[in-house]
DNA sequence: TGGTCTAATTCCACTAGATGGAATTAATAA
DNA sequence: TTATTAATTCCATCTAGTGGAATTAGACCA
């Protein structure tokens, strides 16, 4: 199921066999069992499959039940809208983020689309860099190993790059990055109800720099941060 | 998975035992193969298991792959702001209807939360109604079997208005119904893609009563009816 | 402290279903 | 017609799900 992403919405039994490295007669029936388990539909006409509509009621059930998004959205809602830039909330899943909630802004407000569950690589981002930051020290170091598995290109660059966030995020409480060269972002992490962090931040297209962001914004990121954190301690409290 | 509903975010062993029929040992196993793939996580401090973020990315892959929510949309949102109206689009998932976009008017727009995924019966809204109707007569029995043999209260009672609504669908295009009391609704049928059919409501609470709903705003509702199945016409012949 | 209750887990025998190589079928292109 | 590609089926294998029984762990109470 991990296979379906944005941009391939559809695969057939052949794709999906490449992309698990699975053999294309287990994957014949994985994917029969899983359409009738209601997690798959075939398309007759393709013959290729699709996720089911079943997926968006997990992902309900998911935000339904997470205090911590419910909480966080409007407090970013209103930022995203006072000081006109994107805010979003992510934790860490296997080697990528995925955002628990992003608020895009645009001068049209018909175009802010939310985009929860986008992926966004770990070491790339200024959201992955915060998040390694706060990890427990060997648990930061397999996750560095794992990720130099993985032949990421300019490794010694990127994590040359990590080691200077890890750096920025205890000496000032955050750490930036531009990904995708025209996207600038500035995070901080959020302590999370069970105790794990979430990274926080705020993103531009980068037509105002990296320097403007950090003088104009830090503190109004520390502000939600601290107000995101205060209300999750109110829960923690009455519970 | 399917355990896990808005209500019910955290989970323990007996309880989805209880809830699927499954002894306690085989839930034990599941669960721990599911924390393994990154489906569910562990809270520790409860002793539960919740829905894990991956749920989110599934869901983003299916809205991204859905060229029909893409462009329905828009428009939707378009409708709802001007006629002031809850606009939803479903199609069902076994025996219930589930929300593929969900515009919720509020005079508040910060709590224009939109809420996709969302379950609502099958049998006792105009959205689940106006699918049946849509339904080959076979599919259409087999259906209603199934929902006999839920021992659903009323049944006979709700039987005969879905009748009424099939009725009101091959006549006029169209069916109403008030669900929850406090939620009234009109609905009609989009076709899509593939061919199956989604159903295309407007609900307010139920204040405003259901003749208004009809006389005021049906037209609308077919516009925006006709308006999604002509762009996806549209799609459909370039591709 | 000891006893009871409940929930989670482990153990174990059993089996359904996943696995993957090989053969078959189907559809499309050359 | 032949070649090619993808999906499926077949079949032997074996992993992992299944579920009853026993074990462990924790909460509550006398």
């Amino acid at each position: 199921m991990r296979c379906f992403k944005p941009g391939m919405g559809l695969l057939g039994n052949s794709e999906i066999a490449e992309r698990t490295g699975l053999p294309p007669s287990t994957i014949s029936r994985l994917t029969q069992t899983l359409v009738l388990s209601g997690f798959l539909e075939h398309d007759s006409a393709r013959q290729a499959y699709r996720l089911a509509p079943t997926v968006l009621c997990l992902s309900h059930a998911f935000k339904t039940a997470s205090a911590e998004i419910r909480l966080a959205e409007p407090l970013m809602r209103k930022v995203s809208e006072k000081l006109k830039l994107n805010v979003g909330l992510a934790v860490a899943d296997r080697l990528e983020m995925v955002y628990l909630e992003s608020i895009r802004y645009r001068k049209n407000v018909a175009l802010r689309a939310v985009a929860s569950g986008q992926r966004v690589p770990i070491e790339r981002t200024s959201l992955g860099r915060a998040w390694i930051a706060r990890l427990e020290p060997h648990r930061r170091m397999r996750l560095l190993l794992e990720l130099k598995k993985q032949k990421i290109k300019n490794w010694s660059q990127i994590e040359k790059e990590i080691h200077e966030a890890i750096e920025s995020m205890s000496e000032k409480g955050y750490c930036v990055a531009t990904w995708l060269p025209e996207i600038s972002a500035i995070s901080t992490t959020v302590q999370m109800l069970n105790g794990n962090y979430a990274s926080l931040n705020f993103s531009t297209p980068a037509e105002s720099n990296l320097n403007e962001l950090v003088e104009n914004y830090t503190p109004a990121l520390f502000e939600l941060k601290n107000k995101i954190e205060f209300e999750l301690n109110q829960i923690k409290l009455t519970q």
